[in-house]
Order: structure tokens, then C-alpha cells, then sequence
RNA sequence: GGACUGGUAGUUCAGCUGGUUAGAAUGCCGCCCUGUCACGGCGGAGGUCGCGAGUUCGAGUCUCGUCCAGUCCGCCA
């Protein structure tokens, strides 16, 4: 139907005759001339009609709507005022005939690049909004990720392999999406939520490198950064430690940074869960800039303030070049931090000011010498501010660690643009939850030990750490992964330190318990978020802006509405009646 | 489950301590314009102020409830 695209003539092919298919982007009617842009994926390219050569078709393209379909034939000329700003601004067509393919309602936001339409509209008219450029460009954004993703992990001999999505509920991790099953009435099947086990039993299997760019499904509450569906980067390899998943898929980091973005980056920097915690207070640490937290107990211990005297933890940061901070600015901050989203109770304030002089908001308790211990601590120089919180060693580093980010986005330290990815390792096993008084995975019930800290899941299960690891960029989680158990004693073990008795550990994953008694390989691997890490590629804030069509926040789609009710036909076919 | 912010022309928003005819921009429609490209000029149409109660002589504005959207906490092995 086309010769060529939108996008792609210029003044080589001046005088040659084309035919082009698009959209109607814009019209101009200049009395004797008529102007319409015309676009496609590609690009756009003027179509002019002049009244004194042809009155009937310059008439009739004043009839095109916005958004109409057009196929127009013509020649391409040289224009006699260019436009710079388009790369086929030096042409036009001079169109001597044109065919509306369909004409078009008109559109309840304009399709441009500043669109004047808002989120929820955008979204109801999606395929509408993937029309204007920025949508296009994230969508070939992340089509270029998953291709170089494929091509690297292709050259290193993994292989693709698709696992099942109607699978099994289990009762670790997050809610299952479900499905009933007509042919087996009252069973339900469970969506994934990571192929996880699918994975383990390809390594049983023999196909030692295997990946898969594979959806996932988990029925939590949804976020910026959070779909109920979404997208990993799913990989497992057999004979392997540790060390040569970080660096096989270091190199993967490598390759999409370089093959994506352009850009060659530095060996990733490792770091422990337990330095990121105490360092930044969080084991995803945005390390873009410094201000890493500093512990103060023994110094402000003792003398008098209670809330430190008292405090499991006290811990600061420095903020360099703001002590001249107002009282205002610093009550904003002490705010700030007691909002029940960060939950400090309180925010002590050293001023280190030009001078020399030391203000605080506990001057009282503490002498000039007192504060001069601290600030050398800090490696404050004059002109600093240190803002110290007091408390529960978890609650205060996760407060901290708000505030430091919203000091660090203040002072412009959280570069759009720079990117400093890096590993964190050594996570511990298990985690204590207070509401259900046991311990849980905290990666998964498959997550080997480190070897030396096996003896302790007898005595400080909390104590033991495992063999996994995290891939973090700019503060966002984009992967994680762990050298799996292969042993069936130390499974067991796993399962009956998570409370599961032998009974449910062989109901829940006795294929898996099973098929590790048949020659399992040592084996481990990782998954990356793909809608996250596509979104830090693109520097955008919302994976949704990733994804062709995405949910909103409550979990619907509001261009299809879904979920809806299902007739009572389905329901009873389905075995299912639903609570009045 | 919880906190906060928002909901007013097709769209994006403004609308003060409650006051009589609810505005702007843009889009849309009509007329004019031969080099525009965010074209320009003139004119016009377009509103259940999310919904429901309440306070008041009077509610877009205040109160309560409710629905929807967004950000966050919980949750997300």
C-alpha cells in the first residue's frame, strides 16, 4: 500500500513519486494552501495541497479530520521553508491524489508529545496514547532490552525453555492469582509467580543454562514500580557457585548497559546485606552519593538525654554545605520523618556553621567539646549539618535512610542519567514475623545456607545467611537470586526450621523434594524485573509507562474493564457460587 | 487494612473569609488568510462543579458519608 514511511525521505529522493500511509497528526488551512502532517511509527512528513493547482483535492483535504487514515500519493519536493526540527523537514509531497482508509472520531486528548490528556484517560483510550511518540519509544526501548538480552544469554549457550502458567498454589510468599478448573470441580489451578520450581527441575533435567523472559503473577497490592502481572528475566544455571552467577550475569549488567544505553560501566561494587543496612539502611541502597550513616551510641551516650541514653540505635548523617539551614527548613525536616510512612519520633540537628560555632536542638545536654567528638566522627567541616535519629536499631535506619534519600534528591544528588549498579550479598536465611511467631524464607525455601552457617539453623536460625544475592541500580531492587539446595536432608531440614511438618513439605513440594533424589546438580541462578529495569533504562517513574497495557492502581484495566462478573452459566459450570 | 492528595466545559486547570450570570487555556464548529510547521485573525457552541446527605436565607466553596484516581505505609518468599 506504501512506498516508504513517514520518516524516512529527504531531499535525495526529491522528484521521486510516493505513496504514503499514516495518520492525520495536524492540519494548517492558510487560505490558498492546505498543510497536513502526517504520521506513523516512523516519523511524520508534510503533505501540501495548493487551491491554485488542484481547488477539488485542496477542498477535500480540508475535510481530514484528526487521526483519520490516510493513503496519499505525490512527489516529493524540496520545501522553500524547512523545518529543522524534523528529520524530514527539508520535503513535502506534493499530493496530486489521496484515499481516506478510515476517518476517525475525534480524539478526547490530543496525541502529542506534551498531550493535554491525564493519566486515567490516557489509559481507558491506551491504544491511543501508544501513538505519541514517548509511549512508542519506551515500548522500542524495551524491545531492544528483551533482544539483547536474548543475544547475550543465547552466545553463553543458555537455552529458552517455556514453563507451565496454570500450576499449583502454594502457601509461601505472596497471594496466588487462581484459577478454577472446570474438569476437576472445587481444584484450583495458581498462576506463577515466578517459575522458580519449573526451573530447579530443568537442572534435574540436564539443560544447565536456561532462561526465560517469562510473565509473572502475584496478587498483592500494586505500586508505581508494581504490576500484577509482570515480566522477569528468569535464569538458572547447574555447576556453578556463587561467584560465577555474579559474573555471568555481571556480564549480562555489562552487555545491556553498553548494547541499550551506550555507555561502558565499572566493575559492580559488592557489598553485604549487613554494611548496606547499618551504611545506608536499606538493602537497596541508592549509591549515587555518599551521606552514609555514622553510629554514635558510645559518643552521646550518658550524659543526660534520655532519648539517646535509651535508643537501641543512634545514627546520623552529614549534610554538607547546610548548616545554614532555618529553623523552618529544619522543622520541615523533623516533620518529614515523623509522617507515619518514615516513623521517627523526633530529629536532632547539629549545626556546624561557617564560623566554627556549634548549634543543636540539645545544646543543653551536651558540651561544645561533646558536639566536636561527634562532628569529627561525621568528618564534618564547617558549614555542615548532621541530622541524628534515636530508637529501635530497624525503625531508625529505615527513617534515616527516607531522610537521606530526601536529602540527597534536595541537595540534586540523584542524577537522572547516572547509574551506579551493584551487588548486595550475604542476605540472611530467614526472617522472624512477630504476627504468625515463625521464621520465613526470606528469599525462598529453596535458598541454600552458607556453608559455615549451617550449624546454626539448630541454634540462631535468625543468624544464618544465604548464598543470595541482588542486583540494585539507583536504589531499585532489579534482581535477585541464590544458589539453590540440591541436597534433600538440608531441604528437609529447610522446610521443618519454616514450621512446615514432613507431611506438608511432601504435599506442598514433594515433586521437587522428589525429583532431587534423582541425581540433582548443584545449581543456582537469578531473575531480574524486566519492567524495572527497562524503566530505570528509560529514566522513567512508573514501570505502567513499560508496558503496552498495564493495570491501575486498583488492579483494572480500564480500557477492556476487567475484572468483571462472569455469568451465572460460567459460575455454575465452574462449580462455584459466590457469598451473597 | 491505613495515611495523604485530587475529582469544576471534550481536555488540562483557576475559582479568595459561603453571595446572586462558574472563568482561562486548549480542543471542537463557522468565516477570513498562498509557506505554515504549537501558524495567525474574528466569531460561536460547550457545565448534573464525582455522587448522597447535612449546616445555612444562600454551598463549586463548610461538615459527614460514599465512589473513583494517584502517591505512600502495611503487603510484595
Amino acid at each position: 500500500m506504501r512506498t516508504h514511511n513517514c520518516g524516512e525521505l529527504n531531499l535525495s529522493h526529491a522528484g521521486l513519486r510516493v505513496t504514503l500511509c499514516g495518520w492525520v497528526q495536524r492540519s494548517r488551512e492558510m487560505g490558498g494552501l492546505t498543510f497536513i502532517d502526517l504520521r506513523d511509527r516512523y516519523g511524520i512528513t508534510q503533505l501540501v495541497f495548493n487551491m491554485e493547482t488542484n481547488a477539488t483535492l485542496c477542498d477535500a483535504a480540508r475535510g481530514l479530520g484528526r487521526e483519520f487514515v490516510v493513503s496519499a500519493e505525490g512527489i516529493v519536493a524540496e520545501r522553500s521553508n524547512k523545518n529543522k526540527k524534523i528529520p524530514t523537514g527539508e520535503i513535502e509531497i506534493l499530493v496530486d491524489s489521496f484515499r481516506v482508509l478510515n476517518p476517525s472520531n475525534i480524539p478526547p486528548f490530543t496525541i502529542e508529545d506534551n498531550t493535554d490528556g491525564g493519566e486515567e484517560l490516557r489509559m481507558k483510550y491506551r491504544y491511543l496514547d501508544l501513538r505519541r511518540t514517548v509511549n512508542r519509544k519506551n515500548l522500542e526501548l524495551r524491545h531492544k532490552m528483551a533482544v539483547e538480552t536474548r543475544r547475550y544469554l543465547d552466545s553463553l549457550k543458555f537455552i529458552e525453555i517455556e514453563t507451565p502458567y496454570l500450576i499449583k498454589s502454594t502457601p509461601e510468599g505472596a497471594r496466588d492469582f487462581v484459577v478454577p478448573s472446570r474438569m476437576n470441580p472445587g481444584n484450583f489451578y495458581a498462576l506463577p509467580q515466578s517459575p522458580e520450581t519449573f526451573k530447579q527441575l530443568l537442572m534435574v533435567a540436564g539443560f544447565d543454562r536456561y532462561f526465560q523472559i517469562v510473565r509473572c503473577f502475584r496478587d498483592e497490592d500494586l505500586r508505581a514500580d508494581r504490576q500484577p502481572e509482570f515480566t522477569q528475566i528468569d535464569c538458572e544455571m547447574a555447576f556453578v557457585t556463587q561467584e560465577d552467577i555474579l559474573n555471568t550475569f555481571e556480564g549480562l549488567v555489562h552487555h545491556l548497559f553498553d548494547s541499550v544505553l551506550g555507555r561502558k560501566i565499572e566493575t559492580l561494587p559488592r557489598i553485604s546485606y549487613e554494611d548496606a543496612m547499618s551504611l545506608y539502611g536499606s538493602d537497596k541502597p541508592d549509591i549515587r552519593f555518599g551521606m552514609t550513616f555514622v553510629e554514635i551510641n558510645d559518643l552521646v551516650g550518658g550524659k543526660g538525654f534520655k532519648v539517646f541514653d535509651d535508643a537501641e540505635l543512634v545514627a546520623g548523617i552529614k549534610v554538607p554545605g547546610c548548616s545554614g539551614y532555618s529553623r523552618k527548613q529544619l522543622d520541615e525536616l523533623t516533620d518529614f520523618v515523623k509522617r507515619p510512612q518514615v516513623g521517627a519520633s523526633g530529629l536532632v540537628y547539629i549545626k556546624f556553621e561557617e564560623d566554627g560555632s556549634v548549634k543543636s536542638s540539645v545544646d543543653k545536654f551536651y558540651s561544645r567539646d561533646d558536639f566536636m567528638r561527634v562532628l569529627t566522627e561525621f568528618s564534618a567541616l564547617p558549614g555542615d549539618l548532621v541530622l541524628i535519629i534515636a530508637g529501635r536499631k530497624d525503625k531508625t535506619r529505615s527513617a534515616l535512610c527516607e531522610l537521606r534519600l530526601e536529602m540527597g534528591g534536595r541537595l540534586g544528588l540523584r542524577k537522572t542519567g547516572d547509574f551506579r549498579p551493584l551487588w548486595v550479598l550475604d542476605f540472611p536465611l530467614l526472617e522472624w514475623h512477630e504476627e504468625t511467631g515463625r521464621f520465613y524464607a526470606k528469599h525462598h525455601p529453596f535458598t541454600s545456607p552458607v556453608p559455615e552457617d549451617i550449624p546454626m539453623l539448630e541454634t540462631d536460625p535468625g543468624a544464618v545467611r544465604a548464598n543470595a544475592y541482588d542486583l540494585v541500580i539507583n536504589g531499585v531492587e532489579i534482581g535477585g537470586g541464590s544458589i539453590r539446595i540440591h541436597n534433600k536432608d538440608l531441604q528437609k531440614k529447610m522446610f521443618s526450621v519454616l514450621g512446615f511438618s514432613e507431611e506438608q513439605a511432601q504435599e506442598q513440594f514433594g515433586f521437587l523434594m522428589n525429583a532431587f533424589e534423582y541425581g540433582a546438580p548443584p545449581h543456582g541462578g537469578i531473575a531480574f524485573g524486566f519492567d524495572r529495569w527497562t524503566t530505570i533504562f528509560g529514566n522513567g517513574d512508573s514501570i505502567r509507562d513499560y508496558i503496552a497495557f498495564p493495570k491501575n492502581n486498583s488492579g483494572r484495566d480500564v480500557m477492556i474493564d476487567s475484572p468483571s462478573k462472569i455469568s451465572e452459566e460460567q459460575l455454575e459450570e465452574l462449580n462455584i457460587r459466590l457469598k451473597k
